[in-house]
DNA sequence: ATGGTAAGTGCAATCCACTTGCAGTAACGG
DNA sequence: CCGTTACTGCAAGTGGATTGCACTTACCAT
């Protein structure tokens, strides 16, 4: 089942602005806030509002497509594609604002521990390290 | 030295309304948004302007009295006294927003990992659960 | 192939957390 | 008690994100 046929299953279309959303971010090497998506777009020639990238990631989103985050001081919010990724963090340059990933995750184990030490049911987490990247230090 | 003198000794002055947002920040069991803490400020008759809770909560960040987080999904940060508490993190709950804290961290030793992983230097990290509460489970 | 319907789009307006400008107030060292 | 300057309140402004609404378009049933 590919993407449009994943899209059309949820009752949504595979229209032209949600292609060229998705185009731009299976190209982009790291998570985009929906301004710079916008940027991109523009920059492609594609028409395209604003609002209807936001929108067009909300759906994305709902649909288990793409990943929203939310990284610290940055008072916005960014979509990677979720695509056969592995669970991973990020790091970000509190210089230059560059954004690497992680690929391991040590908190299985953790959550046990929370578990138990708070009597919560742990949903999600999130991880984020921020510090000085290689051209920055 | 105690926090009088220490706001005065960085050349801030203790006024009214910063012991009235250090009162309440310090007698609250979980980390308060601006909002909350004006909120609370109202209760007490205290006259106070939302921007003031602002500038003082921003001031007394600066002085390192208070440290301030931002929670996933909630669009508004936090502060919370440091006051000798060691370095902890938070669980959220996902139903009623109950915020409880985690007195581990299990990170000291992952920094080194990522360090030589991504060649940048590690500042700073955040961690964040998310579940549900036993209330609302 | 085509027409109906409901998802999607663009534009304008709005929301909401937070910040800034500025004139007046008050903390506190001398 | 005075002068300096940090602080405050009020109003207005920012910026990211959301909403209302009329128009458009994808796409399935016929």
């Amino acid at each position: 089942m590919d993407v449009k046929d994943e899209i059309r299953a949820s009752g949504k279309r595979m229209t032209r602005t949600r292609r060229a959303v998705l185009s731009v971010l299976e190209r982009s090497q790291y998570p985009l806030s929906p301004a710079e998506l916008y940027a991109q777009l523009k920059k492609h020639k594609v028409a395209i509002d604003l609002v209807t990238v936001y929108r067009n990631l909300v759906a994305l989103k709902e649909l288990g497509l793409v990943t929203q985050l939310e990284l610290h001081q940055e008072g916005q919010v960014r979509y990677e594609m979720r695509e056969g990724r592995r669970h991973h963090h990020h790091i970000r340059c509190k210089s230059c604002g560059r954004i690497v990933d992680l690929l391991l995750c040590p908190l299985k184990k953790l959550t046990a521990v929370i578990e138990k030490e708070t009597r919560f049911v742990v949903g999600d987490h999130s991880l984020e390290f921020s510090g000085w990247c290689p051209r920055c230090q």
